[in-house]
DNA sequence: GTATAGGTTATACAAGTGTATAAGTATAGT
DNA sequence: ACTATACTTATACACTTGTATAACCTATAC
């Protein structure tokens, strides 16, 4: 739980210095790694006093979180009660990916300087992992599946998010089409996995 | 990386200091939560000076990393690449649920102080997932599946620990033979899950 | 048994962390 | 415009961290 509340609505004041602060940690991660920001870094590049960044925040993995918490704010899925589990599984996937698109040279600047399955990153899946954990459950409700409904929300938010970071952390470039095609793959949908022989395009994976 | 070479073999007095410290911490982990413990702490408890702390270890989560490391000294498998890729990981899985079953009473008293999907958790997941993984590579070579190998290594590994959370961290109680069912569902084994096609036959795909 | 790595220890230091307090300033609602 | 509340700031403190240095033990090999 973060220190300060998301739920209440921020005075003008606050607004600017949660902005500030959080501008000024993603500047920071496109310039070196996460380990390497102090507090009295952050507070330096953008003039505020130490006494106010723990006015926010607890520490600076606070306030990684609620940068994290403003990146994906966009990812949320609303009336999501009244769709298929199966689609809200892949339009969960579709934001996903336009969120790494949409952001794409941040990605790639905190990746220049914070190693994949590093501290930082874990910290962002996570999140997102998250995110996706808590709608589906909500989804999923009753369903009935082979395995028990929170493995299955567990195991479809993490294989989400695990093709998530093949395609953008580990970069291997794949088409949305192609992604969907694994994704229902690595689900086991029996619909996608054994029909192949109908379909004529074979996902053609290029070598690195 | 860790500070010490875990290859080279340590003399008895580093041995004697490894052990020391490794089962401080896991002393520590069964009293309270990870970000409380601190180096001064550990070294006050097992009568050794900072100095000889830090000629072992980086700081704390390095250690935590060597107590993965101790803990996890059995589940390698050895000869690995004579198995079948599906034997592999079934019998990864009982090596860890093996793990499990045999260090319960360490694991249920780090649980009491450690949240789950914490940072200590995760470190220690994400430390078994990553041998997992080395394992699957290796093993899986040259296969060809519906995705790309790299990405099937990602998912069996995932799954395999996400299993092994479910089980184990969430506390819910599993039968070896019914953990075995879950994980051929997950993975999507055509044999378990529905055998609605026999003629499932494989394109060969040319890709790297 | 003595040389020599390898390991241990005491001590000191610069830097960062998180908390507390009290005084000052901005903002929102009436 | 006034006032209560929310936010900002300066300052100070106790504590932890990681590094460096130099002296001191101790096991192994010759």
């Amino acid at each position: 739980m973060m220190k300060y509340d998301l739920d209440k609505k921020p005075t003008r004041g606050a607004q600017r210095t949660l902005l500030a602060f959080s501008q000024t940690m993603f500047q920071l991660l496109a310039q070196k790694p996460f380990e390497k920001i102090n507090v009295n870094e952050i507070c330096q590049l953008c003039n505020f006093p130490r006494a106010t960044f723990y006015n926010y925040f607890d520490d600076k993995y606070d306030l990684i979180n609620y940068c994290w918490y403003v990146l994906a704010e966009k990812v949320h899925i609303e009336e999501a009660d009244q769709l298929k589990p199966n689609e809200v599984v892949i339009i969960y996937f579709d934001r996903l990916y336009d969120l790494f698109e949409n952001n794409s040279q941040l990605v790639l600047a905190i990746l220049r300087h914070n190693q994949i399955s590093g501290n930082l990153v874990n910290s962002f899946t996570n999140y997102l992992r998250n995110l996706a954990h808590k709608m589906f459950l909500e989804v999923f409700g009753n369903l009935h599946f082979d395995v028990p409904v929170e493995l299955m929300v567990d195991h479809c938010s993490s294989t989400i998010l695990l093709l998530i970071e093949w395609i953008f952390l580990k970069k291997q470039p794949t088409t949305r089409k192609q992604a969907h095609h694994y994704l229902a793959v690595l689900l086991g949908d029996p619909e996608t996995t054994a029909v192949q022989d109908s379909t004529t395009e074979k996902p053609t994976h290029t070598g690195a």
